[in-house]
DNA sequence: GTATTATCTAAGTCT
DNA sequence: TAGATAATAC
C-alpha cells in the first residue's frame, strides 16, 4: 500500500468549503450539496482521506442508493489512495449492505443465512396467492395498493401486530372498503416466514428488528463502524434514518451528503424530515453548503434554478456557476410521440454531426418508462447507437427468472414461489389442482409446502402417480442440494439445468427465432456464472470456493442500470429521470413534457406531489452539462390509442429569457390560427392565452431530413438494411457487441447470419430480431 | 392435465 | 398495445 497522494495533495484538488467538509472527521456533519457541486468528490475524497489518516477501512461504512453509484464511489477511492484498501471499505446500497448483515445475523430472527430475496415479482405472485386462499376479490383487494400499503408500514416500522392494533390505519382500511387488509399483512408476513424468504423491504426492516430486540449484536456493529457515510440523504425513508442513527450512536462519525432540492423518493417513503431530524439528533452538528455549480452552463443554471423556486417546500439556496453562459435550452414540439422521437434523432443526429461528439455524451430523459418506445424506434432508423436502462431486463426475462428459481429452490427448498414457478416446468404432469390439494393440505398442518411435498405426500390425498411424480421431484432438489457447498456456482448451475430438464426444453425449443434467443439467453446466463467463478479466485485472498449460493447473493439486489456492459461504449443512453440521478451528460434531452404525463396525472392532487414532480424536472435540468433540449407532443398514444395532450404547467414555469423556443409556446403567441392535427378534438382548449404555433422550425427540418436521406444506412425502411449484413461486415449488437459476420443464410428479416463476437464466441442470429447496427 | 383462444384491463418513478 | 387471466376444447 503506497499512497499515490499526500493527504495535502489531495485536498489541494477541492475548494475551501469542499475541503472544510473532507478535513471534518470526528463528529456529525451534514453536506448540503447542490446539483453539480461535487458532492461524490467530496465523500469519495472524505474516505480517502480518512484512510490515509489510517483508518481501518473495515471501520468505515458508506452508504448509497444504487449499485452504479457505489461501484462508482469505489473506483473513485481506489484511484486517489491505491485500490488494497479500498476493496475492504463497506460500500454498498442500504439493501444490500444489511442485507449482508443479516445473513450473518439470520438465525437471531428465526431465518436462516441462505434466506431468498423475494422481488416484486415473487410479492406479487405471493399476494395473489394469499388473496386466493382468503377467497378475497383482487378487483377490491388490488395487489399493488395492498403491497404499497404494506410496503409504507413496513418503512416506518410498523410491524403487523402493531398495524392490527392501530385503530386509525383499521379505520382507513375500512373505509375504503378493505377491511382485511390487516389481515393480509399478518399472512402476507408469515408466507415470508414460512419460506425463509425477505422482501426488500423487510432488508430494512428486520434489521431495525435486529438492532433493537438484540443490543449485543447493535453494539458489535457499532464497535465495528467508527465512521458512517450516506450519500443521497434526503432519499432516505424512516427505516432507513433509524439503522443509521443506531449504527453512529457510538462514535457519532456521521456524515450525511445530499440535497432537499433533489428529493424524488416520497413514493417510496423517504422523508425530507430526516434533514431536520439529524439536526435534531445531533445538536453540534457541523453543516456545509456547497453551493456552486462545476457542471452545467449558467443558462441551464438558471432554467434549474427558476423552476425550483417555483416549489414552496424547500431550504433557501441557489446553486450558481462560473462556467460560461452557453447554448440556450432548447424548447421544440411536435405533432405526435413518434414525431418527437424523430425530431429527437434529428436533433441528436445534428448535434452529432456538427458538434462532433459521441454518442455517449447524450441522454434522453423521459417520465416513464413507456415513452422508450417510439424514441428506440426513430433512433433505430436513423442508426444511432443506444443503450435503454431499466425496463426489460436480461435478469427479467422467463427463461432467466426460471432457471434463477432452480437456483433459489436447490440453496433454500422453503422458497415457495421458486418452488410454484419450476414444479411443472418443464411439464411433469403436476398440475393446479394437485398443487391446491396440497396447500390445502400444507395450511391444515401448518406445514410449507414442501415439507408437504416432500416428507408428507402419502398424506395429502393425491392420485398415486402423481403423488410419485411430485416426490420425484423433491428428490431431485435433494440430490442437488447436497453438493450446492461442494461445487463451485458454474459446475453447480449447469447440473441443475440439466438435471431439471430445463435446459433440454429450452435445446427443443428452438425450433423459432425466440426459442434460439431463449436458449442462448441461459446460454448467456451460465457464461456469466462462469466468468464469476473465474474472476477475484487466484488473488492475493485466499481463494474462496465461489458456490452458488454466493452468486446469487451477487445477483439478488442487480438491476438493469448496474450492467458493466452498459456502461462502456458509445451509445445514446436512454432512461427515465429516476435512474439518471446522480449522472450528468454534455447533451439532455427531456422529452414528454405534457400534462397528465409530466407532472405524472397521479400526482397532480396535492401541492406536495407536484413539489415532487417538480424536484424531479428540476433533476432532469441540472443532468445537463451543455445543452438542455425540452419537448412536448401534442398526441400520445397510449394503450393503443390516440389521446391529445397539453404541454406541462412546468414549461410556463421557465424563465423565458435562457430559452430558446422552437414552439412558440412561452414566447411569442401565435398568430396563425390553430391547426388541430384531428378536426374534432379541441388540443389546447384550457389554455386560450398561450397558444402555440403548431410546427416546429420547418426549414430546419426539412433540412435534416435531407441530412437523414443523404446517409445510405439510414435511408429508411429495415429491409434495406439486412442488403448490408454480409459475410465480413463488422455490425454491433445490442448485448454481444462488437462482432463480425462470418455467413448469411435465407433473405431479408428472416436471413441467419453466424457472426463471430469477440466476447461471446459465434452466435447465431436472427437478423430480424438481432437489430444488428452496421459499423 | 394441457393447449388454444377470448377477454379484460392497466394509470409511475425503484431497491 | 400488451400482458395476464379466464374460458373452452381436446
Amino acid at each position: 500500500m503506497s499512497p499515490q497522494y499526500t493527504t495535502m495533495a489531495l485536498l489541494d484538488e477541492l475548494n475551501q468549503v469542499q475541503r472544510q467538509a473532507v478535513e471534518y472527521t470526528d463528529g456529525p456533519s451534514m453536506i448540503i450539496a447542490g446539483a453539480g457541486s461535487g458532492k461524490t468528490r467530496v465523500i469519495t475524497y472524505k474516505i480517502a482521506h480518512l484512510l490515509e489518516k489510517g483508518a481501518n477501512p473495515f471501520s468505515i461504512m458508506a452508504l448509497t442508493f444504487t449499485n452504479k453509484a457505489a461501484r462508482e464511489m469505489r473506483e473513485r477511492v481506489e484511484k486517489l489512495i491505491g485500490n488494497t484498501e479500498a476493496r475492504s471499505v463497506w460500500l454498498g446500497t442500504f439493501h444490500s449492505i444489511f442485507a449482508r448483515i443479516l445473513r450473518q445475523e439470520a438465525e437471531h430472527l428465526g431465518f436462516t443465512k441462505h434466506f431468498t430475496i423475494y422481488d416484486t415479482d415473487d410479492s406479487k405472485s405471493l399476494m395473489r396467492n394469499i388473496l386466493r386462499s382468503q377467497e378475497l376479490s383482487d378487483k377490491i383487494y388490488k395487489v399493488n395498493t395492498i403491497l404499497g400499503r404494506i410496503s409504507s408500514a413496513k418503512t416506518n416500522l410498523i410491524s403487523h401486530i402493531e398495524y392490527n392494533n392501530n385503530q386509525d390505519l383499521l379505520q382507513v382500511d375500512y373505509q375504503a372498503g378493505r377491511p382485511k387488509t390487516g389481515l393480509i399483512y399478518t399472512l402476507y408476513q408469515e408466507s415470508l416466514k414460512k419460506a425463509n424468504a425477505m422482501d426488500f423491504d423487510d432488508l430494512l426492516f428486520n434489521t431495525n428488528i435486529l438492532f433493537r430486540d438484540f443490543p449485543e449484536v447493535l453494539y458489535k456493529y457499532q464497535k465495528i463502524f467508527k465512521y458512517v457515510l450516506v450519500d443521497e440523504y434526503q432519499d432516505t425513508n424512516y427505516a432507513q434514518y433509524l439503522i443509521v442513527k443506531k449504527l453512529a450512536a457510538h462514535n457519532e462519525n456521521i456524515t450525511v451528503v445530499g440535497d432537499d432540492a433533489q428529493s424524488i423518493y416520497a413514493f417510496r417513503g423517504a422523508n425530507i424530515q430526516n434533514i431536520l431530524n439529524i439536526e435534531r439528533d445531533y445538536p453540534d452538528l457541523k453543516t456545509f453548503k456547497l453551493e456552486q455549480n462545476y457542471r452545467s452552463t449558467q443558462n441551464i443554471v438558471n432554467v434549474a434554478n427558476s423552476i425550483i423556486e417555483k416549489n414552496k417546500n424547500q431550504f433557501r439556496k441557489k446553486i450558481w456557476t462560473e462556467n460560461g453562459e452557453g447554448d440556450k435550452v432548447v424548447l421544440f414540439n411536435t405533432t405526435t410521440d413518434n414525431e418527437e422521437g424523430n425530431m429527437v434523432a434529428r436533433h441528436i443526429f445534428d448535434v452529432v454531426n456538427k458538434e462532433r461528439v459521441t454518442h455517449d455524451k447524450i441522454a434522453i430523459l423521459y417520465r416513464t418508462n413507456a415513452q422508450s418506445r417510439a424514441l428506440e424506434e426513430a433512433l433505430r432508423r436513423l442508426n444511432i447507437p443506444y443503450k435503454i436502462f431499466g425496463g426489460m431486463s436480461f435478469y427479467k426475462r422467463k427463461e432467466i427468472k426460471d432457471l434463477l428459481a432452480y437456483f433459489r429452490l436447490v440453496i433454500n427448498p422453503l422458497d415457495q414461489e421458486a418452488l410454484l414457478r419450476v414444479i411443472n416446468l418443464p411439464k411433469r404432469g403436476i398440475g393446479a389442482t394437485s398443487l391446491d390439494k396440497l396447500k390445502i393440505f400444507a395450511d391444515q398442518n401448518g406445514i410449507s409446502l414442501w415439507d408437504a411435498m416432500s416428507k408428507r405426500i402419502r398424506e395429502a390425498g393425491l392420485p398415486g402417480p402423481t403423488a410419485i411424480k411430485i416426490f420425484e421431484f423433491t428428490q431431485m432438489i435433494e440430490a442437488l442440494r447436497i453438493e450446492v457447498e461442494k461445487k463451485d456456482a458454474f459446475e453447480m448451475a449447469t447440473e441443475i439445468g440439466k438435471a431439471s430438464g430445463l435446459m433440454q426444453m429450452l435445446y427443443q425449443e428452438r425450433n423459432d427465432d425466440e426459442g434460439i434467443m431463449r436458449f442462448e439467453n441461459v446460454e448467456e446466463l451460465l457464461n456469466g456464472i462462469q466468468d464469476f467463478c473465474l474472476t477475484e479466485l487466484g488473488e492475493e485472498e485466499e481463494p474462496t470456493l465461489k458456490t452458488l449460493p454466493v452468486f446469487m447473493e451477487d445477483i439478488a439486489l442487480y438491476t438493469d442500470a448496474d450492467d458493466k456492459d452498459k456502461q462502456d461504449g458509445e451509445f445514446v443512453s436512454l432512461m427515465t429521470i429516476h435512474a439518471a440521478k446522480g449522472l450528468e451528460f454534455p447533451y439532455v434531452f427531456i422529452v414528454g413534457l405534457e400534462e397528465n404525463l409530466f407532472p405524472s396525472i397521479m400526482a397532480i392532487n396535492s401541492r406536495e406531489e407536484l413539489e415532487e414532480e417538480r424536484r424531479l424536472f428540476y433533476v432532469a435540468l441540472t443532468r445537463g452539462e451543455k445543452k438542455v433540449f425540452l419537448s412536448f407532443a401534442r398526441m400520445r398514444y397510449k394503450y393503443g390509442s390516440a389521446m391529445s395532450s397539453e404541454p406541462s404547467r412546468f414549461l410556463m414555469e421557465l424563465n423565458a429569457d435562457f430559452i430558446q423556443d422552437d414552439s412558440g409556446l412561452i414566447t411569442e403567441p401565435a398568430d396563425e390560427p390553430l391547426i388541430d392535427f384531428e378536426p374534432n378534438k379541441k388540443v389546447w382548449s384550457n389554455k386560450p392565452a398561450r397558444r402555440p404555433i403548431t410546427n416546429p422550425d420547418k426549414s430546419r427540418l426539412k433540412k435534416m431530413e435531407e441530412i437523414a436521406k443523404s446517409e445510405p444506412t439510414s435511408s429508411g425502411n429495415q429491409s434495406a438494411d439486412y442488403k448490408d449484413i454480409v459475410p465480413g461486415a463488422v455490425v454491433q449488437h445490442q448485448r454481444f457487441g462488437k462482432g463480425k459476420v462470418l455467413s448469411v443464410e435465407g433473405l431479408g428479416a428472416d436471413a441467419k447470419a453466424v457472426v463471430f463476437f469477440n466476447n461471446f464466441g459465434n452466435k447465431t442470429l436472427i437478423l430480424r430480431f438481432a437489430r444488428l447496427d452496421i459499423l
